[in-house]
DNA sequence: AGGGAACCGTAACCTGCCTCACAGTTCCCG
DNA sequence: CGGGAACTGTGAGGCAGGTTACGGTTCCCT
């Protein structure tokens, strides 16, 4: 049952789990022991990893790539909450004891790897390994923050700010220094733009303008801050 | 060193400890060592548990009664993020390792008793009793979907749909059923209610004079849904 | 009891941004 | 290499809600 493509794809899959900060300071069995816990799936750009629709006992983990994660209200519109990379996790941990329906769709933006566990299962890691379990508390403890910190900013703040913020903060995630300013590397469609703003591609395509005029960034399907 | 009232508040201590749910699950002797690892305090109606300023280094868990927690732009705008009880986890918790500060306040609306711990301690806990480390991320998985719902209001619903919701949420968590409604059982003032909703004080009488008109609610220093 | 502070109600104005509408551009694929 | 789909740029009109302004009510404290 140990074809050689198979050893092959296990040993990658080593290499990729040791890599996530959520597992660092593990030794190399137990890494191995996670291996034998998880699947681990190849995804294509704009694959569907996480939906309302499915069933709930999935807990994925990012291991390569970046995966959008959004809202859908009842009339259509998308809110994108926060494009993920590497050591995220995906999917509704509050059912590490009762379950509840996970409330945003996940998709991929690149192709990418991600691997996946059952709720039980990643209980049983986290008895056997509390610092996972630490990890995990930061991991969440920090995109609450930075959630607190998008609502105060959709509360308070004018479009053209929210705008400013997030390219600032996607150049810095994703950015990568030209000879003129950042670039933004990340194939971004002025609608999936305005749907991180939580505006209309219309506004946004103004507030660009604007900028644009002011001499602050420009444009060409992909943006220099 | 052990006078009387001394030992009555360190059992009344444990009970209230043994009555969080983060800590479900324990031996007697474990909810006696967290004792020990915990100082607790009392704390009187709008008494500061919180804020930017202080030094980043402890943990707080809400025993009993209600806390209210906030952002505050520089211009002095507070967005009140939510109301939390008995249970809650306050504090920055990704300094689990190293340390941010926290970018909220947090605030006591009655009186009630809170009990702090540093973050090496709680680790320390974890490690020991991993099952806690799983009811922290219970937690603050439901804390975040909560964060994230809310952000979707935030960017997408008028207002109005944004107070109507926030009443029902408050009407469930903290009313009190009379024969022409439910209560909300809060002292809220319509500033406090306008900062939980993203809106103007005034933007928010002129929406609760809506519903009033409209048959919705009667109000008087409270409200009836 | 009475005076001041905090809280509530309402109204006129002004602006940010959503809606609608359409023309121009880039890109992809046969 | 040409045609259609997806993406971008801009502009006019309308309305939700922020701003400003002020009078009335409730509450609390001395």
């Amino acid at each position: 049952m140990t074809t050689p493509t198979r050893t092959r794809s296990f040993s990658e899959k080593l290499g990729l789990l040791s890599e996530v900060a959520l597992f660092a300071g593990l030794s190399d069995a137990d890494i191995t022991a996670i291996g034998h816990a998880t699947t681990m799936t190849h995804c294509v750009r704009g694959q569907r990893i996480l939906s309302p629709d499915d069933p709930p006992d999935r807990i994925h983990i990012i291991k390569k790539g970046r995966v959008r994660v959004y809202r859908m209200s009842p009339d259509g519109k998308q809110l994108t909450l926060d494009i993920y990379e590497k050591g995220t996790i995906l999917g509704d941990m509050s059912l590490l004891g009762q379950g509840r329906l996970p409330e945003a769709y996940a998709e991929a933006i690149d192709e990418g790897v991600i691997c996946t566990i059952t709720p039980d299962e990643l209980r049983r890691l986290i008895e056997r390994h509390p610092s996972i379990g630490v990890n995990v508390i930061r991991h969440l403890s920090r995109r609450l923050q930075a959630a607190e910190r998008e609502l105060e900013a959709m509360a308070y703040q004018r479009v053209d700010q929210r705008l400013a913020r997030k390219l600032l903060d996607l150049g810095q995630r994703f950015g990568v220094s030209t000879e003129r300013g950042t670039l933004i590397q990340a194939r971004l469609t002025q609608q999936e733009l305005a749907e991180m703003v939580g505006t209309t591609r219309e506004t946004l395509a103004h507030t660009l303008a604007d900028f644009r005029r002011r001499g602050l960034l420009e444009t060409g399907h992909h943006q220099v801050v």
